[in-house]
DNA sequence: TATTACGTAATCGCTACCGATACAGTTCCT
DNA sequence: AGGAACTGTATCGGTAGCGATTACGTAATA
């Protein structure tokens, strides 16, 4: 499908807001000061706000003292949350649509696809046991977290 | 990086020889025949093939009746390998490089890093759990095969 | 020797992403 | 009220990567 920055911009973004303890209006930021951060163009960013937005992870205020804010506690936001916010996976590639003539080779297709449904589905489960406070976190301790089974 | 369906085609390669009893020189398939069941280019095909030859898995012959063969019974050939022998990764995108002036913004990238990398780990665990053989089992066979922990 | 087939390089067209600009709508401040 | 700040979205250009194709040298068989 698709490379894209968009998760790693997210994951960021995020972080970036917890460690401003940005939650709540009072406390917006503005996707230009989080541009900076990244560092990216102040769309990307608002593009990926704006998903965000609509997963319910973080809220948005148009207007001067404006920005995003969280929602939730950062400890309370999983990094697979984040991904389908954004409509990430691992990205593997797509299986072929392989021949229908051979009934044993128009199979492989279907099996080859579950395949790569069971390691995307690893691979958010596995992002689903981080939050963005691990993210947060320093980086010996943030290794146990990421080493922890 | 990179969208690729290197994967998906070596998985359904690899599956094909071992439908095809393909285990010895004998047995050679052609990168034409391989590449009618995909369906994609020879080119490609071979493209890929000579990766998994590198990698040890399979055997290739040039000339009449060449082709490729399997070296290893399809049981023992876990996807995880197949992943590692075409380059391929679970692909979330790539950490932003940050900025050096806060200490905590910076601090970010590397976290953001060790998810994807936590995240890229636990895709190939769970493809390391498949074999080529299980890409040839029935559904309902696969299916308890994808399912257990 | 003629044929078949691999391995690799070079090229082409396509697609998707990022970055940038622009603009309408919203909110705050004076 | 008026200006300034900011979001959300549309759009455009540049770029990068991929698959498909063609081409060529090498190797193995008949």
């Amino acid at each position: 499908m698709s490379d894209s920055q968009k998760f790693p911009v997210a994951a960021h973004a995020l972080a970036y807001l917890a460690h401003k303890e940005a939650f709540s209006p009072d406390r917006a930021v503005a996707s230009a000061e989080l541009a900076a951060s990244v560092p990216t163009n102040p769309v990307v960013v608002r593009r990926v706000t704006a998903m965000l937005g609509k997963a319910g992870l973080i809220g948005a205020r148009a207007g001067a003292n404006g920005g995003a804010w969280l929602l939730k506690p950062a400890q309370d936001i999983t990094l697979d949350t984040v991904l389908r916010a954004v409509h990430g996976c691992a990205n593997l590639g797509t299986a072929p649509p392989g021949v229908k003539g051979c009934p044993v080779g128009a199979r492989i297709p279907d099996a080859v696809r579950a395949a790569l449904i069971a390691a995307d589905a690893a691979a958010a489960e596995r992002l689903s046991r981080i939050s963005v406070a691990d993210l947060l976190a320093d980086p010996a301790e943030r290794e146990a977290v990421l080493k922890s089974a």
